[in-house]
DNA sequence: CTGCCACTTCAAGCCAGCTTGAGGTCAAGC
DNA sequence: GCTTGACCTCAAGCTGGCTTGAAGTGGCAG
């Protein structure tokens, strides 16, 4: 299997150093080994960190994400609980949808004030039910 | 107007008072006055804290979810820059569909090892792909 | 063999976003 | 009028996610 240097890694996937590391001492990655001092990293973990790119944007912390996919790529929990965190995915992305429709809706609807629109209201009254619910 | 006492706000957004306090420091909302010492609220900002629960959602700072809606709930950005948040959430959107197909796939694909799966490999370089160009 | 320079470790620092704690205030109910 | 308790302020603390800095190492080009 072809290694990768830490620097080519972080080159490939625009991960600094610095995180590279910091992401093998949590576990998140591991280096495959080292040639004198410098790690050695199997080429798919390029494909891993983008992997935990899309999680960090979907607002996962790392801790989620590492349980999520462990360092092979192999999940950590039961398929109810991924399908869980796919549905809150598919949640959250109704949410956003929301939200780009508020900021367009702002952007292009001429009225002074947005919160007697009654499209805005309608938009910021689903806002308030689907993120009342939700704790902290 | 009717005013809500900082505790009943808390109750209705599911806000803690000492984020409320919180954000009225960084001037994310404001209150109305004061009853005695306490905060009392206009019955928006309720709807406006569902709002920056969005914006939260969505991955954006404070600072920006201060600069995309001011106090009232009313734009302060140009259209062009409001477009260009809600064209942000698309694409932050696709990277979230991204990721749910990863996990419904890791979570039914009955494969050892999913890094050689073919099918869970061609959803991960779509996801390098866009995941790579974008710093930080 | 020498020197370069990208790497290494480890501890400390930094930013966002809150929370916590100590000590104080004040309107309302008894 | 006194107590109660939810609020107040202000400073300090905390977690997550890194970054930075100082001091060291080692493979490779010359």
């Amino acid at each position: 299997m072809k290694l990768l240097d830490i620097g080519t890694v972080s080159e490939r996937s625009g991960v600094p150093p610095s995180t590279l590391r910091y992401y093998e001492e949590i576990g998140l990655i591991r280096s495959a080994g080292r040639h004198g001092l410098r790690r050695q990293y199997d080429t798919p973990v390029v494909t891993q960190l983008a992997l935990i790119s899309l999680g960090k944007m979907a607002g996962f912390s790392l801790g989620d994400i590492r349980a999520m996919f462990a360092r092979d790529g192999t999940p950590q929990l039961p398929r109810a609980e991924l399908h869980l965190r796919a549905d809150a995915l598919d949640e959250q992305m109704r949410g956003l949808t929301r939200l780009r429709d508020a900021l367009r809706h702002v952007a292009d609807c001429p009225a002074e004030t947005h919160m007697d629109c009654p499209k805005f209201r309608r938009l910021m009254d689903f806002a308030a039910r689907t993120t009342g619910r939700r704790g902290r």
